[in-house]
RNA sequence: GCCGAAGUGGCGGAAUGGCAGACGCGUCGGAUUCAAAAUCCGAUACCCGCAAGGGUGUGUGGGUUCAAGUCCCUCCUUCGGCACCA
């Protein structure tokens, strides 16, 4: 079996004889250059310049206690090469870095160990720092800012106070302060409490009951992040859904706008859609059904049923109606006989998890509640039906069934047996069930014949004249829950009022600008109490507060981890600002992020957080872009070292990989479970479709990287790397192993790879003779030969043309064929190394430096200008071009490079090999094109 | 099931519709060395051929084109996301 060590042990190259030749040897240079960069603070960025701007963010990471992953680096060095190379192109350069340290893993040990999470949070941000450090990042270390620093999270909590002081305003589409909230003259009239009252429903950040990851077991609620398929994350224990007084935040206020500004932006498609998934926007109707028998105790408004609909052209086919378990109306409309058995079916799916209620194999199932609605349209009694099938958390949380047209209500319908009228004309083949696609209307009155798109429209214009129902758009994205019962995390700067009994008011009354910010209670204890109420409670001192002869609690809840990453971009760029979250000049100064780079992870949830808070920051006005990141890219994944499995039975036969299922290692028919048995790359060997055993080629062997993991032991230490072969060689195989989007697996051959390149660079300048380090003699004065100085110039076009489109692999491939080429020169012409090291530096930062300090330069080259490329010197005299005869490849000849059309037709006609193919048949079409290749159409 | 991305040598990967496999790894041969490591030079998709050369090749099947890894259609596989969203 391989394990990490061996890796290092078999391809580490022998140190002794770096350290006794004056060879490259990166354990020397690189903390000389870092020293060098910190001394004389190379990458302080002031606050502004006359100079263009490139702000170039990295989300920054929280910091584990397992240290760096070789993960981070990947996104860092992409950023950090394109933020050295902006810098020699003459911009102002904004390259922060800082941590996102509130979170779970540090109370966790904390409820271990005891350890006070902030000294555990400290601890992990100090090894992050000095991992980070040893890479060799050009990062403004003045602005590094920590998500758990008072001065900074008194800021989130003021951010989380605006969204309290601010409503949606539908008219004029934007968050404005809640003082202007129109309140209507009947809600004024019921005094103070009913405005405030009026004002808490219309906040961006309010309370309400939702539901919750109560997980019985550990006696604990749970983040939705802890809860995988169902069960605890840790443990493993069966989690379910209560209800629980909640703050949360209007982000669907800005759900039109949140997809809207999404389409000018530069991010991938792929990432841009799912933000549009997520949001998921869909157009239909809302309609109203009114109860058959309303009890005498509903108001008009109550005895009707509201339900959305995308299909309200097939409203004639609605044969019964289901709400959602949880509906408020149902305790109010479910008749006596039935009363029992609805009760009992609503307990049972409050007992289910998420997990179980969308388990897509089960049965439909439901209850009849025992009451009656009238179709609208067709003016028939239709019943009333409860089903876990139907969401409360979607639309009004109630559904008209239209079993001819949707497949869910059909399968419903043939299992309680109701009716199914079909409303659309199903093609003449049609063989399925619900017939979804277009057709015409048919059972459905003065919409018969109609298209659906016609009768949609037809429809909804009769429901609003009727008074019945209206147009709608309706989101999936759903407000978000903004509460953790957990300690480590922002407090929320709330107050809530308390009477003499110590019952509250309802009464809340935020904190003031002066009192951020609300820090965190010291407390021994952090283990969840064993009831779904924040550990925050037990600090009894810290929540009780008095204040003008009143009696307050303060809230318990804390934020979610997501809250301090929603903003801190825009503190980088005043991190030290007291008085504001960020000056106004500054901001307008480096906003929006030219680019931003992370894991695929935060496509959707981060960066659609981040993008709401930042809208609600410029409708009051404190930025000034729509959208805070103008262009994003993610980073791949890193995978494993590619490994070699093959199976065996107990009885020790091999079994061929195909007959195994990978994850669980057992039989695919039979479940018999088999010994994974890792193997060498001698082991085996490729046959046709893909590996097998090299002594029993019968036998396939499963062979792939696996995600890096503790537990698999195919963790890759970036400090180790670092130790080894230097942070340049990491930098530089990082970007060298594939397209910085793409999931690839590491290769610590690869790493030597590398490393070897930039010993070739090393000694293309460094003499190896001499006992210290010196220029090599072949190092000369001298002007360039044409061949070379059209390679130095198309290199400098290859890697800046790269850089540009974020191609870090290819452009390292132009610098090791320049490299090749010119290791092969006696001569080496002065001004092509200097070029090299220059192409390099923003790659490998400290061996450009060093080598630019053996060419004779005084200060750093980290504001030197890029090379530029003379395009009058990319052209050589004699180009090869490909003959084809029939789309073969005939002859290769060599042709002065400004040759027409015609010319290049005769040489090609002139060479032997191609009469060889012309002999006997006669041309019917040439196509010559300069620069690409001679054509010949024969027959 | 739906949405998205991707399938190219032994491996990572490269190729504005114009010479498939750049560059790197690995492997083989050679130089250097007492020997090894490191380094340097050369070869390396597959098949036939001593060679010149020829044939076949970018997941599958079809199409467009003088020319397709690249564009269009079909299917298969892998990865990522979403998933009873009415």
């Amino acid at each position: 079996m391989l394990n990490r060590s061996d890796l290092f042990v078999t391809y580490r190259l022998d140190p002794r004889s770096s350290a006794a030749m004056p060879a490259y040897h990166p354990q020397s240079i690189e903390p000389k250059w870092q020293k060098y960069w910190e001394d004389h603070q190379t990458f302080r960025t002031p606050d502004r310049s006359d100079r263009p701007k490139f702000y170039i963010l990295d989300m920054f990471p929280y910091p584990s206690g397992a240290g760096l992953h070789v993960g981070h680096p990947e996104g860092y060095t992409a950023t950090d090469i394109l933020a050295r190379y902006r810098r020699m192109k003459g911009f102002h350069v904004l390259h922060p870095m800082g941590w996102d340290a509130f979170g779970l893993p540090a109370e966790q040990y904390a409820i271990q160990t005891g350890a006070h999470p902030a000294e555990t949070t400290q601890k992990n941000i100090d090894t992050f720092r000095r991992q980070i450090k040893s890479l060799g990042f050009s990062y403004d270390w003045e602005r590094e800012i920590d998500t758990t620093d008072p001065r900074y999270f008194k800021w989130t909590q003021w951010i989380f106070l605006l969204l309290y002081d601010t409503w949606y305003d539908v008219e004029q589409k934007k968050g404005r302060p809640i003082a202007e909230l129109p309140i209507p003259e009947e809600v004024r009239g019921r005094g103070d409490a009913a405005v405030a009252a009026f004002q808490d429903l219309h906040r961006l950040a309010y309370q309400t009951e939702a539901p919750v990851n109560w997980c019985p077991a550990l006696g604990t609620v749970l983040a939705n992040e802890e809860v995988i398929d169902g069960k605890s994350e840790r443990g493993n224990h069966p989690v379910v859904r209560m209800p629980l007084k909640q703050w949360m935040l209007r982000i669907t206020a800005y759900a039109e706008r949140l997809l809207h500004d999404l389409e000018p932006l530069d991010w991938s498609e792929a990432i841009k859609e799912m933000q549009r998934n997520w949001i998921g926007r869909s157009e239909g109707a809302e309609i109203r059904f009114a109860l058959a028998h309303p009890p005498a105790t509903l108001s008009e408004a109550e005895s009707a049923i509201r339900v959305f609909t995308t299909r309200p052209d097939t409203l004639f086919g609605a044969t019964y109606m289901v709400l959602a378990p949880e509906h408020p109306l149902v305790s109010l409309i479910t008749t006596s006989e039935q009363q029992a058995a609805v009760r009992a079916y609503q307990e049972a799916s409050a007992r289910k998890s998420d997990l179980e209620r969308t388990d897509l194999i089960k049965k439909k199932t439901g209850v009849f509640t025992g009451a009656f609605a009238i179709n609208p349209a067709t003016k028939t009694k239709i019943p009333i039906w409860i089903a876990d099938y139907v969401l409360a958390s979607y639309g009004t949380g109630a559904i008209m069934a239209v079993p001819g047209q949707d497949q869910r209500d059909w399968e419903f319908a043939v299992v309680y047996n109701l009716p199914i009228v079909r409303t659309v004309q199903p093609p003449k083949d049609w063989t399925g069930e619900a017939y979804l696609g277009d057709g015409p209307a048919i059972e459905s009155g003065f919409l018969n014949g109609l298209y659906v798109a016609e009768a949609k429209q037809q429809i909804i214009a009769w429901l609003e004249e009727n008074g019945l129902g209206q147009r709608r758009v309706q989101y999936k994205l759903r407000d978000w829950l903004f509460s953790r019962q957990r300690y480590w995390g922002e407090p929320i700067p709330l107050l809530h009022e308390v009477d003499d009994q110590g019952r509250r008011t309802g009464r809340i009354v935020p904190l003031s600008v002066e009192e951020l910010p609300l820090r965190l209670p010291d407390m021994k204890d952090y283990k969840p109490s064993g009831q779904p109420e924040p550990p925050l409670g037990k600090a009894v001192d810290w929540v009780h507060v008095e204040r003008h002869g009143k009696r307050y609690q303060r809230e318990t809840n804390t934020m979610p981890q997501w809250a301090g990453s929603c903003w801190y971009y825009l503190r980088f760029i005043d991190p030290r600002n007291d008085r504001m979250l960020c000056d106004p000049e500054k901001q307008r100064y480096w906003l929006p992020v030219d680019l931003y780079v992370g894991g695929a992870e935060h496509a959707v949830l981060h960066l659609l957080y981040a993008r709401f808070w930042h809208k609600v920051l410029f409708d009051r006005g404190y930025v000034s872009t729509a959208e805070p990141f103008q262009k994003l890219v993610n980073q791949g994944m890193i995978l494993g070292e590619m490994e070699f499995t093959a199976f065996r039975s107990k009885k020790g036969h091999w079994v061929s990989a195909e007959r195994v299922d990978a994850d669980s290692a057992a039989d695919k028919d039979t479940e018999e479970p088999y010994e994974r048995v890792k193997l060498s790359e001698e082991q085996v060997e490729k046959h046709s479709e893909g590996f097998v055993l090299k002594d029993e080629p019968g036998v396939r062997v499963d062979a792939r990287a696996y995600k890096m993991s503790k537990a698999r032991g195919n963790v890759i230490n970036p400090d180790q790397v670092v130790g080894e072969y230097g942070a340049d060689s990491m930098r530089l195989y990082e970007m060298f192993m594939g397209p910085l989007e793409a999931t690839k697996p590491w290769s610590m051959r690869g790493v030597e790879g590398v490393f070897r390149f930039l010993n070739r660079v090393w000694r293309v300048m460094m003499s190896e003779e001499s006992e210290t380090p010196k220029l090599a003699d072949a190092i000369q004065d001298v002007a360039p030969e044409p061949e070379t100085e059209r390679f130095v110039h198309l290199t400098i076009k290859r890697v800046t043309d790269d850089l540009d489109g974020m191609r870090f692999n290819t452009a390292i491939s132009a610098m090791m064929e320049l490299t090749n080429h010119l290791t092969k020169l006696p001569v080496r012409p002065r001004s092509a190394v200097q070029t090299l090291v220059l192409l390099l530096a923003p790659f490998a930062p400290h061996l450009a430096e060093e080598l630019w300090e053996r060419l004779g330069h005084q200060a750093t080259l980290a504001y030197e200008p890029w090379p530029v490329f003379d395009p009058g010197k990319l052209k050589a005299d004699q180009i090869e071009m490909a003959v084809q005869i029939n789309g073969k490849v005939r002859a290769r000849i060599m042709v002065p490079a400004e040759h027409d059309a015609e010319q290049l037709t005769q040489a090609a006609l002139a060479h032997v090999n191609v009469q060889e193919h012309l002999k006997g048949k006669t041309i019917k079409k040439t196509i010559a094109v300069p620069n690409k290749l001679i054509s010949f159409v024969v027959a």
